[in-house]
DNA sequence: CTGAAAGCGCTTACAG
DNA sequence: CTGAAAGCGCTTACAG
């Protein structure tokens, strides 16, 4: 059975292709009769559109790159999968499809670009999660509409979607200092990743505020330059509380805390971040900070769409208000102004 | 700056487009000395083909459609997204990309098929874990070749990749056979998924092997008919272990084991499933099996790739084996024969 | 409202 | 080894 086409619509019902193509798209030039007739036809010997065809003559693919570093894969982590997902069902509901690319550690440090930009097989592309600023060098270079997701770089103009973090960060900190604590850790490397950073200004914002000093004892780093965790070396004494840059490491953090019997929340808070899986399986469960995933990728969606159609215009960094999610980590610090 | 094209390069060589199309593509037809001239002269203008015309052309996509449900998505587990980074980076290798389509709760209830087929974008599809009947009933008659991945459906008789379930569970459950348990318990709902089925009955072979009689108090659901997790309601007095039909609900039970200060594994011997990341946070680390994903997803784009060039070919219901990842949780039963 | 014609950028079968 | 010609299935600008 060979595909149908336009044209087997038009000799059946005896008109032009034109008038197929009009009808199907629902543009002007056909009367509303025709149109229906048409459409009837179509659906019922399902008429399926060619789109390489479409394509060529309109030189669009309706199809959106996402880009992903082989290290957020590996992870085994949710948190992109969840993203990639909600990014999808959003470029549906405009009409594009997703095609998505891991790129490979290999590729990323040769600078390879995607086979979805070289093959030209899409009309954008988002960035999901920071990579090597080389590889993004190159990419910044590529003749298709691009934005960051989840990220930012200095001296880069792409347009990004991120988290307002610091914001949240010092949100969540301040709960924490009107619980009375004073003596308050941060788990993270701060120059990881630009979420780790911000994340760790907003928490320092909040004890300028308090008039607490930033203790270097008190900043944790949690990972390598590779991005893979390293086991974590608390202070001691230790604070009263931690804000940990994500849910992930807070859970570890717990865990770690738990074997040198400190018990969470009586004896030490601990906040997260993300509102990923970790949050809710830790005991006790975490509070932490929701990015608002939904609504981080639909503007970032939005975005590429309008940029697609409109390459010029500039959207610069937009930030995504994120929302507290009280849970069981954090308690009153009853230990009091002793200092 | 306009795209360049295969005529932009002709002309500049003053050659024709047939010789640099069958010199970029590697076709027998021009002298080695032009095909050289051809290929650096491309990359230098930094040409990239025209998809949409090969396509055209061709009448392929060079595009792979990856069909996921939406719960698996909301779930915030990472298993399939693990699944789908492999699947596209083994794709790539064969020169397709993978393009994914989120099947909403909605469209799957209504049998609304993936935008990627009904705009011919994909010359295949492999469909990432099991949906709905009536669902995949629709999709079967699709006129691409296509896979199902990780579960399958009786009555269907389109290809599937699955992990040798039965057998990895008998396996395991004979590891604890042999560390002197008799009473021991299934977590999982049996009728949810085929997988969920196998491990069952895989737990079930070893149990007549050992001549343990099958008790069905011992068999305890973890999940409702829209795959939503319940609490896990455990019989009393207990088993002295556990077979887990994944390592999510181990971590569950583990837990609730604790509460109830039964100790794992001196108490209480658990195993899991999948080793996914619920295997290594659990305290202890879960002891379980890896399906081997590699080798799942290798298997599976090699078929559908197969299936795309000789349609007709069939490949049945593929086993791949999957192995033991010994860790903590399970102990030499001390109780004894007293039974 | 309707349609004939041109053309998007490739690949393939064929001729030289 | 090399290339002229046809054609894949649409959309668009234009004429009627």
């Amino acid at each position: 059975m060979r595909k149908i086409s336009m044209s087997d619509i038009a000799k059946e019902l005896g008109i032009s292709t034109v008038s197929v193509s009009k009808a199907l798209n629902d543009k002007e030039g056909v009367s509303d009769d025709l149109r229906d007739k048409v459409k009837n036809l179509a659906s019922r010997k399902g008429y399926r559109i060619n789109t390489s065809a479409r394509s060529l003559k309109m030189d669009k693919q309706f199809n959106v790159g996402i880009m992903i570093a082989e290290k957020y894969i590996l992870d085994k982590e949710a948190y992109y999968f969840t993203v990639s997902g909600e990014i999808i069902r959003n470029l549906d509901q405009l009409g594009y499809s997703g095609i998505m690319e891991i790129v490979t550690y290999d590729n990323e440090n040769r600078g390879i670009l995607p086979r979805f930009y070289n093959e030209n097989k899409v009309d954008g592309i988002i960035v999901l999660g920071q990579m090597k600023r080389d590889y993004l060098r190159a990419i910044e270079k590529v003749s298709v509409p691009i934005i960051f997701f989840d990220f930012y770089m200095k001296q880069f103009d792409v347009d990004c979607i991120v988290s307002d973090n610091l914001f949240s960060a010092y949100t969540i900190t301040n709960q924490l200092i009107e619980k009375n604590h004073r003596e308050i850790g941060y788990v993270g490397s701060i120059e990881a990743t630009s979420s780790i950073q911000d994340r760790f200004l907003g928490y320092y914002k909040s004890l300028i505020e308090a008039g607490i000093s930033l203790n270097p004892d008190m900043i944790i780093p949690d990972r390598d330059e590779l991005g893979q965790f390293i086991p974590l070396q608390l202070p001691n004494p230790l604070p009263t509380a931690f804000v940990c840059n994500c849910d992930r490491v807070a859970h570890t953090l717990i865990t770690t805390l738990k074997k040198l019997n400190v018990r969470v929340p009586e004896d030490c808070s601990v906040v997260g971040f993300d509102n990923s899986i970790f949050s809710t399986i830790s005991e006790p469960r975490i509070t932490t900070v929701d990015n608002n995933i939904p609504s981080m990728v639909e503007t970032a969606v939005k975005i590429i769409v309008k940029k697609i159609k409109y390459p010029e215009r500039i959207y610069g960094r937009v930030l995504i208000q994120g929302k507290i999610i009280d849970r069981d980590s954090t308690a009153f610090f009853e230990g009091g102004s002793s200092s």
